[in-house]
DNA sequence: AGTGCACCTGACCGATCGGACAGGTCGGCG
DNA sequence: CGCCGACCTGTCCGATCGGTCAGGTGCACT
């Protein structure tokens, strides 16, 4: 473990095409005299609305696009879509959202939408900078807290089982075949068992979930994770 | 946004006191070495093996461990168990995952199994120091593989919508009912419809999921998120 | 040997579902 | 204007479900 070396600014390749986009003039000017200074990156366009980045993306071909959620003063949503719309229609374009606000939600919205990184605005330049290279390098890249942001975004999907229900081995399998809409029937001719017995597994099953029909219980397990 | 200072090394306060687990003596010694160059960062103890590591842990009370997930040859699950047992019995310890291998589902369970961040071992040093002050200051921290790692394993969660259905206003409200195991009649009684108008839509629903019963519906409609 | 648990089975019955008819209103659009 | 889609309603019927009885076996633990 352990090389030298902190991301060194020599380009020894052509610089990487990047493109910003906020609503704001003043952050779009500040970027660029940052990223200006540094000789592997060069700032190709700029863009305030969502259509506008669409159409200077499409023109210039960048590889990057510094991206702020918060497109006009409306809901989160134009900017997650545009996210979305750029990343599907431009799979080689690395988005990096650099936003103003950190909230838990909304990071973990940014990736699910394609985003390949996230920074909030406050960050130091050589964060930014450092961020901005891994994405070049067709990795990932989010600053301390937005990190633990995604943290806690991807615990409470996962994490709240609290009152886990245990089930046995063929509660689990008549529970999976149940999910895909078989009748006790099928499900019984399925496991090489009677429909009575079948019926016995799917009431233990909906007791175990508190749930009072089969969708319910299905429901309930595919919330859990069980299924 | 922007501000000047790389995280300095100055101890404004008691350093941050860290174990190192990691079953390689030698890894161990590398650490301790680079770590001892910091004034801001204390190595108060190491373990090899899990029982080991929560000894040392109850009798140092380091902020910081340094994982290895990879303790002895055996299986991931010895390192991901650990973790959640520290997690759990010390919820001010911030584990930080340091392993040399980069597997994607690692990373996240790694995360749900309460790490504070994960790095791999062939980080350069500053990387690797910067991820040890962020899980001190109670944030996380990710090299930027185990970033685009996490990423991957975040967007597989979701993603898979392909064909999505697309549903109106009253069949999703339908659906939600439907999902809490709702009888027709019920549902009907809830929107302030007959009976046979909630079969109408249930079955629309089904037609749009391409299942077979409600049971399925449901679980189809969890599964891609509408739900 | 007794106890518990997972698992299996039968019979019975009212409630519900799933699907098939055959309609209706209302607003938007060419 | 007619057409379409979302929404609403009814009736009929066989299949299925959910719940309740009352049993059975095999295995593991004590």
């Amino acid at each position: 473990m352990i090389t030298e070396a902190q991301a060194p600014a020599v380009p020894l390749t052509s610089p990487v095409r990047i493109i910003l986009v906020d609503d704001h003039a003043i952050v779009r000017h500040g970027l660029r005299s940052i990223l200006e200074r540094e000789e592997d990156l060069e700032v190709v366009g700029e863009a305030s609305t969502a259509a506008e980045a669409m159409a200077v993306i499409e023109r210039t071909r960048p590889a990057i696009a510094l991206l702020d959620l918060k497109l006009s003063t409306a809901a989160d949503t134009e900017g997650l879509d545009l996210c979305a719309e750029l990343t599907e229609r431009h799979p080689d374009l690395a988005v990096l959202v650099l936003t103003t606000f950190l909230d838990d939600s909304l990071v973990a919205a940014a990736i699910q939408h394609g985003a390949r990184g996230y920074v909030v605005k406050d960050v130091d330049t050589t964060e930014l900078l450092r961020a901005i290279r891994a994405v070049a390098r067709n990795e990932s890249a989010f600053d301390s807290r937005s990190a633990a942001a995604m943290v806690r975004s991807m615990r409470v999907k996962t994490d709240p089982q609290p009152a886990k229900a245990t089930f046995t081995e063929r509660e689990l399998r008549v529970l999976e075949l149940l999910a895909h809409g078989l009748s006790n029937r099928v499900i019984g001719a399925k496991l090489y068992i009677s429909e009575t017995t079948v019926k016995f597994h799917v009431r233990n099953i909906m007791r175990k979930l508190d749930a009072s029909s089969r969708a319910e219980a299905v429901y309930e397990a595919s919330k859990m994770g069980v299924i």
